[in-house]
DNA sequence: GCATTAATTGGTC
DNA sequence: GACCAATTAATGC
């Protein structure tokens, strides 16, 4: 998978291969297939490099209390994963899973030590996706200390909605209750009960583990009361 | 089909 | 609202 022929023009890598110092790194990277429901990333292990994805869908997730999985967020091509234990610590705080069959581009750390050395561009553009990361967490932590359960969950949906799109009946994308309830912070039974809920209420339909929305204006009009919209 | 996994429902604290 | 148990539906092989 060579960047030269990458389609993902939004990829950090992609954007600044105009620079040549980019361009010649690039070549050095390793591409690698991984298979749905794999973890790539395990927490707590030792960094080694970042993870640009060409194709898929993948989580990162955070391990909580008493084990519990919590997802930070869900990624697909062109972002990047893997950065949170970057720079200040040598071991990944976080951990990431495939959803779907994807394709990802490591780049090592002293690779991409040596691009935020010799090109500003590149180091800038990854300095602003830091900000809108931190900026996103820290609503998130609003949301969770705020919101009650129907909201979270309605609020899980309609990000999938936003990130993932949707097709005529349901999501694109097509997550467990368990996943989602990780994400929402929340749990299975809850997030099985919302939905159920939700679709009596005909603001949403669902049809064994696929999920539709129906009313997207009033599920926004829940959320937006709290002002949480917008962002993550 | 059978076996495993996920979704759902009901009940308790 | 979370946790636990029992039932039922979906999915893998």
């Amino acid at each position: 998978m060579e960047c030269v022929h990458c389609p993902n023009l939004n990829c950090l890598i992609k954007k600044n291969m105009v620079r040549s110092a980019v361009a010649e790194k690039a070549l050095h990277k390793r591409t690698m297939r991984v298979a749905k429901n794999t973890q790539f990333i395990m927490e707590g292990t030792l960094v080694q490099g970042l993870f640009f994805i060409y194709s898929g869908i993948i989580k990162v997730s955070k391990t909580g209390i008493n084990a519990k999985e919590q997802i930070v967020r869900f990624s697909k091509e062109g972002e990047v994963v893997g950065y949170r234990g970057f720079g200040s610590s040598a071991e990944y705080q976080i951990g990431s899973t495939t959803i779907e069959d994807s394709i990802l581009c490591f780049f090592s750390t002293q690779t991409l030590e040596e691009l935020f050395q010799a090109v500003p561009s590149f180091t800038y553009d990854f300095m602003n996706f830091y900000a809108a990361e931190l900026s996103i967490s820290e609503t998130k932590v609003r949301k969770f200390a705020q919101m009650t359960v129907r909201e979270k969950v309605i609020d899980a949906i309609l990000y999938m909605n936003r990130k993932f799109g949707h097709n005529e009946k349901f999501l694109n994308l097509q997550l467990s209750r368990k996943d989602v309830a990780a994400f929402a912070g929340t749990t299975e039974e809850q997030v099985i009960r919302m939905i159920s809920g939700l679709t009596k209420e005909k603001l949403l339909r669902k049809k064994g583990k696929e999920v539709g929305i129906v009313d997207l204006e009033k599920l926004k009009l829940e959320i937006s009361e709290h002002n949480f919209f917008l962002s993550s």
